[in-house]
DNA sequence: GACTATATGCGAACACTGTTCACTTTGTCA
DNA sequence: TGACAAAGTGAACAGTGTTCGCATATAGTC
């Protein structure tokens, strides 16, 4: 008898904070004012020491919390990273995006624009960017079909679909693949879009893993000891190079 | 007049340390053993937990002594990390060497024979892998001029020296890249080698790039939910590509 | 061979980490 | 007002890297 009642007043409020998603009462307001606090210290902190060097303590620490109480609002320090790495997934994300969008019209401005947004952004914020590309934090196992791989495969997609389009407006031409499609790539442009071609497939992933790489390298200062902090120039002329191979006009 | 004996003694000591190479004391073989059995236990963990799980009581563990023992022979985890991580340069270094042996005489063999030999060194060593080029380690910082930037320098110059070598056979026709050489680039070509071409430079880093780029989103698993485990073939013809586009013939 | 300086190794301690548990205080809602 | 859930705390546990003082084993010198 007690637990339907509790039952039935769980559901309520549920159904009360889907309705209301306005955040009326007082509780789920400071809640999400704790919520984002945790957050600001915990990013700040990685941007600082690196993911690996989050410390749940240290941000207790920060907003004046006991470790313990922490617990109320994530599931550890798993739970953390876990929104953590999916929030960095979606920020650069939409640093891509932004960059296509400042392209304008032409197609392989947008197209240059994406890429050099996803250095820009890789640059700014280093430790952001290792926490997605770089050693998987140890003890930290992400949730299996969880936020963080949803947050992946949306980067992902949003990648091809720049490729995409590219491909309809008719300035697209790689450089023919003599290997036929193999039945992923078929699976997984039928999946993108009804209209997305299997063979630019390979090609686009080719071409992330390529600036992909120079980001990586540059991240991780290893052309320091060449170009300084001037690497700049030498990132544009690699992707001109890029362009240029793929045949990508406009 | 003390101090002055003791000078004189390890001054011998050290003489016949340089003199008899072939460890003859008791003392200087147990230690070398030990040595290699830390780093042997070290680097199975590793292999295990990744780099920054690295556990300096669990190695301790392992080989059957107490943590703090290990401080004679290592400044703590930091000595520890800096002696494994040159480690990982060499031996990528080593496997990239083999690699392009093994491509005979045809340059293009050979070129290829290293990048593939890149790609499988990292497969079967990713936490070696990303000791080298994953997150860094956080509190640990390599020292300064220390035995990892060489190590690190070491395998660069040897790359360089592979696209060098296919250069001078007149196989290797890059694109010319249009704009002039920065004296960065002829300053770092004259460092390798008085017949190295400055415009060679940034080629080489560039096709570096790609190839690691193809190589750690293969290690970070990035292209799974893709191709699944059957990624080689994706390899392969992307370095196809990759050597078409830089005219590399032979 | 005895003596002494050095290398090796250990246990205890310190400051730190993530996490759990029992407990108190605070806010919400019938 | 009363009941119940949420929020927050402090103590505790097991784990970490590191330091210090002390014991022992080895090496080289008189």
């Amino acid at each position: 008898m007690r637990t339907l009642f509790t039952l039935s007043r769980v559901f309520a409020k549920l159904l009360s904070l889907l309705h209301t998603a306005g955040m009326t009462t007082r509780r789920e307001r400071l809640r999400a004012a704790t919520v984002a606090e945790i957050k600001e210290a915990a990013l700040a902190q990685i941007a600082e020491v690196g993911g690996p060097g989050l410390s749940l303590r240290g941000v207790a620490r920060t907003i004046g919390m006991s470790p313990a109480g922490l617990y109320r609002y994530y599931e550890g320090r798993d739970g953390l990273l876990t929104e953590l790495i999916t929030d960095a997934y979606n920020a650069l994300a939409d640093a891509v995006a932004e960059g296509v969008a400042s392209g304008g019209e032409a197609p392989r401005e947008r197209f240059v624009g994406g890429i050099r947004a996803y250095r820009r952004w890789s640059l700014e914020n280093p430790n952001q960017f290792l926490l997605i590309f770089g050693t998987p934090i140890p003890g930290y196992a992400a949730p299996r079909e969880g936020p963080t791989v949803a947050a992946n495969r949306r980067m992902g997609q949003q990648f091809f679909m720049i490729g995409l389009e590219a491909w309809q407006q008719g300035t697209f031409h790689p450089s023919p693949d003599s290997r036929a499609p193999t039945p992923s790539e078929k699976e997984l442009a039928e999946l993108l879009d009804p209209e997305f071609p299997p063979e630019l497939v390979p090609v686009m992933l080719g071409t992330w893993a390529h600036f992909h790489g120079l980001t990586t390298l540059e991240v991780l200062s290893q052309f320091d000891w060449i170009y300084g902090d001037d690497t700049e120039a030498f990132f544009d002329r690699e992707i001109e190079r890029l362009m240029d191979s793929l045949a990508l006009e406009g």
